[in-house]
DNA sequence: AAAAGCCCCTGGATGC
DNA sequence: TGCATCCAGGGGCTTT
């Protein structure tokens, strides 16, 4: 489910509910893993903490504390939510509870997910967040000259290069297709073949649709929402991504698709080259 | 080092 | 209504 945009959705709506004093009272883990195993100290860790930050690094989100930090990946179909009483449900794995009454819920029905602990001053040491790329939208990390750098001798296709999580952050499958399309670059194109030419129109269009879908509250697929129980919008807005068939929104040529390192890839074969 | 394939898991949509 | 099949926002791990 989430990509950049989806997360930032998320860590925004965590941030307006929790406000800037929130204190954990407990914390219930009620599996010993999804993807991996979740650190059993997770609970003692956090009792009697204040939360004194929602970030997002990739598609991760960090819930600080004076102790350390709660890392958490959403997977595909993770979600944070307020716990509305009476709706428990089986893949409610983590409730954080709240010196107000109130619950927040990690659910994540497929488990794709992830729960860990950083101790504070640790997090770059972090197996995941050590080896990740540059965040898109930071101007000063991340720049066409660079990017076209990178991609020199890279054999992959460019979509499945954007999509690395080592190269760049937050691009995943919807974006990558939406971004291809407004540069008007071919899926398949081989990463080592973008003319420098092609990276300035790619950079650009990668930071617009993810600035345009956080504008948006994200894309709301099947059930995400934001932690505040709101449905994003930019689903409305995709031009190429699971519109196979349709006709292309500027030329009017049928939306092509295909299976590209394992996951469904749409594109124009008239406006993209 | 880089690329390709397989795998993890549940649930919704679709087809018979 | 039931059952089988396919597909889904991600990414780690193993093999080539």
């Amino acid at each position: 489910m989430p990509e950049l945009p989806e997360v930032e959705t998320v860590r925004h709506g965590l941030q307006d509910l929790l406000g800037p004093s929130a204190v954990i009272r407990a914390v219930r883990l009620m599996r010993a893993d999804i993807r991996f195993p979740i650190p059993k100290e997770i609970p003692n860790k956090l009792a009697g903490q204040k939360i004194t930050g929602i970030r997002r690094r990739a598609k991760y989100l960090l819930i600080d504390t004076m102790a350390g930090s709660l890392l958490c990946h959403l997977g595909m179909t993770g979600t944070w939510r307020l716990a509305v009483p009476g709706e428990e449900d089986k893949h409610d794995h983590c409730y954080l509870e709240l010196n107000d009454g109130r619950r927040l819920a990690f659910r994540d029905p497929r488990r794709f997910g992830m729960l860990d602990w950083i101790e504070r001053g640790a997090e770059e040491r972090h197996p995941r967040l050590r080896e990740l790329g540059v965040e898109p939208l930071d101007e000063n990390a991340w720049s066409v000259e660079s990017f076209f750098a990178l991609s020199r001798k890279r054999q992959v296709a460019v979509k499945t290069f954007i999509m690395n999580q080592k190269i760049l952050v937050g691009v995943g499958n919807i974006y990558a297709s939406e971004a291809l399309f407004r540069a008007g670059i071919r899926p398949t194109t081989l990463a080592g073949r973008l003319t420098l030419a092609e990276c300035r129109r790619l950079v650009p269009a990668i930071r617009e649709v993810l600035r345009e879908s956080i504008a948006a509250g994200g894309s709301t697929i099947s059930d995400f929402k934001s932690a505040g129980g709101s449905a994003g919008y930019f689903q409305n807005n995709f031009r190429v991504y699971d519109r196979a068939g349709e006709p292309c929104p500027q030329c009017r040529s049928p939306i092509k698709t295909k299976v590209l390192g394992g996951r469904s890839t749409f594109w124009c074969s008239t406006c993209q080259s």
